[in-house]
DNA sequence: AACAACCATGATATCGCTAACATGCGCGAC
DNA sequence: GTCGCGCATGTTAGCGATATCATGGTTGTT
């Protein structure tokens, strides 16, 4: 009673016949905005049916399968949904289908060239098949996954993609209950909790310290940020160097997380004293992110260190910079638009394929075979002029 | 019927008495997990009602007024929610309440480090306050709008900001009929749609070129990106030497949006004719964003053009970039994050402050005088090396 | 001592939409 | 001609929570 009489901006309507009002919306196709407000709240699928003629459910089914509608139906019912200016409440349709058509996506940052490459790429794909794509940044704090998860949760979401590989028992349990497909990308694991795009960090930072021994370095030095994967990756370069019996020079304190090119700068500035003293060795250098190599980079030219000739740099990520500073330099890239095209597929492949308003044959068969729950994405390095 | 049978993921429980099983749950508060399978669903407010002996509605007080409820019940109905690990469904309960405690937000892209930034408090601000925040980018598409607009009103967000003041007559319906408040970022407009915080774009170009004609540089070159901002900026900068009577260049084809390092490096190289021949006067140089004035600046050294001798570089953002490369560069500030947070806090106010459960007064009086529904943060330039 | 005011809790009726089943109609097959 | 099948549409009954009003017990007040 009260609740129908208040819109929901809490602007009351004055009286006024509201039938009436909607009967001439019908006729007006013009004034969306009058029909609108006529209401005193917002427009539902009832008042499409009225004006249309038609049962409500008839009009659910222009909304979500218009090919099981006759064709002047269809056409009668979106007229009178324009007319209205009608926006199907997703909420109450969500309820009733127990499908929200939402799929959630927990990234550590957004500010991560190779994110935000991912995140456009999955969220394409996703609205094709009529998902929309809800963006949730967890940082890297190791604490804040759970809680955010429980958060999201609380809109179910049909599907969610997760960063990283390892997650709190808290985060698990959460994602167990909650029953629905969970791809974790960015990182692979023995363990995968579903399905897995990804790749072995580990595996990049011995490719890079065995890139590097093959061109003859024998002193080595890896930054690493101060999150779990540029940890990994450090540490796979460090092995491979210490597996080798080579020289591995200790960085300074750790980095901040997410990296930035201040602390390669600052990073290799406290090096310096072991990487430029008179006969001092070549040494290579492995980032963990290609905004500390810029970093370093900046930093080494200042001191009058030669790049290469003094000091070699190899970078991560394949950020614009690595390509656009000069001199370019050398990096690590992983192609970010695959794991997430790989990810929405794998998603949309346990979803039943796309929704039947946009149909088009099942999302598999895309040129792309999900053979199991685990893929791994290549990665390659690129060779520049500072190696 | 049937429905009740299968669960979600289309499994169906075997034989068993499903309140025996409940029953249970309710005393083995470990097994969270094998409380969820039972039910052959997931647990819902009735669940944890019945397990704590009180009626649905008094769980739902537990959740959203805990004030209201007494300490026992308030404790034995949290211990029944962690026993049987229930995740309240928003969906159902927005679908009630009429409120989705969601506020959407729509920017053109998130790799720019500003708005990153300004999400981030905008985000920071509305969590505190029980809101969730779904992001949408937009791209910089004129024609985008509207239906990723409309996409997400169908989730009934509570509230809405918007990058820009601009927007398509289309979109200005949706928002009409949406009747939820709505705040525009980053732009002001004599004609704001609701509440707007931001800045004057071609207050910006403006006063760059002043702060270049007090150095006494008699000649100009404005870099736009090839977005609508970007271009009011550049045109203030533009309009001001113009209205000076001061040698302006002509620049080369347009830029693209968003823009990057390689772009300001190819705008350059084909200004260079115009720049570098003997004898030509000094330039200033204002980039609308520091990533093409840290390529104009790369690609000018490498042409053996001295800045700011030659030329002078003004850009704008305050990326870390512009701070952190050698040298850092001049540009134009605008505090983000008190966009974010000034936005966050005019809607909250219309919102009706923090949520009951969280509560610690009005959100006004956060030390902000939200005067009018129109905001206008400064912008200030920050002297560097480069001019 | 009696009554109002208040507090904690419960019962009921939706919120707007869609799954599932029901209906009626047209059309081809035998 | 009649049966049966399939299509377009309608009817009914929730989805899981909360707004609102109702209830009974407790406290404070004159």
């Amino acid at each position: 009673m009260k609740k129908r009489g208040g819109g929901q901006g809490g602007t009351t309507a004055p009286g006024g016949g509201q039938d009436a009002r909607r009967g001439n919306a019908a006729k007006m196709p013009a004034r969306p905005c009058a029909a609108r407000r006529a209401g005193g709240g917002t427009v539902k699928i009832t008042d499409v049916a009225e004006a249309a003629g038609v049962a409500p459910m008839t009009v659910s089914r222009v909304l979500n399968t218009p090919d099981r509608v006759s064709t002047a139906t269809l056409a009668r019912v979106r007229d009178a949904i324009a007319a209205l200016g009608y926006v199907p409440n997703l909420i109450a349709g969500g309820l009733s289908s127990r499908r929200s058509r939402m799929v959630a996506a927990v990234v550590p940052t957004i500010a991560h060239p190779m994110f935000a490459d991912m995140i456009r790429h999955f969220s394409t794909l996703l609205r094709a098949a009529n998902y929309q794509v809800m963006l949730l940044i967890s940082g890297y704090e190791e604490g804040a996954e759970a809680p955010l998860v429980q958060s999201v949760l609380t809109r179910r979401p049909d599907a969610l993609l997760m960063t990283g590989a390892d997650h709190a028992p808290a985060t698990r349990a959460l994602l167990q209950g909650a029953g629905i497909p969970v791809v974790e990308i960015w990182d692979v694991s023995p363990r995968p909790f579903d399905m897995q795009v990804g790749f072995d960090h580990a595996e990049v930072g011995a490719a890079v310290a065995a890139y590097f021994r093959a061109q003859g370095f024998q002193r080595f030095l890896s930054l690493p940020a101060g999150d779990r994967r540029a940890r990994q990756r450090g540490e796979g370069f460090s092995a491979a160097v210490r597996a080798a019996g080579l020289e591995l020079l200790e960085p300074p304190a750790e980095l901040p997380a997410p990296s930035t090119i201040t602390a390669g700068r600052e990073a290799l500035r406290a090096m310096l004293p072991r990487l430029a003293f008179p006969g001092a060795a070549r040494t290579a250098l492995f980032c963990s992110s290609d905004l500390l190599a810029f970093g370093a980079i900046t930093e080494a030219r200042l001191a009058g260190l030669g790049v290469p000739a003094q000091l070699a740099v190899c970078g991560f990520g394949d950020f614009e910079i690595s390509r656009a500073s000069a001199p370019p330099f050398s990096t690590v890239t992983v192609d970010g638009a695959a794991i997430g095209r790989l990810a929405a597929e794998a998603l949309l492949a346990r979803l039943g394929g796309t929704d039947a308003a946009e149909g088009q044959g099942p999302a598999i068969g895309q040129g792309v075979a999900m053979g199991g729950p685990r893929v791994k994405v290549p990665f390659h390095i690129i060779h520049r002029g500072t190696t």
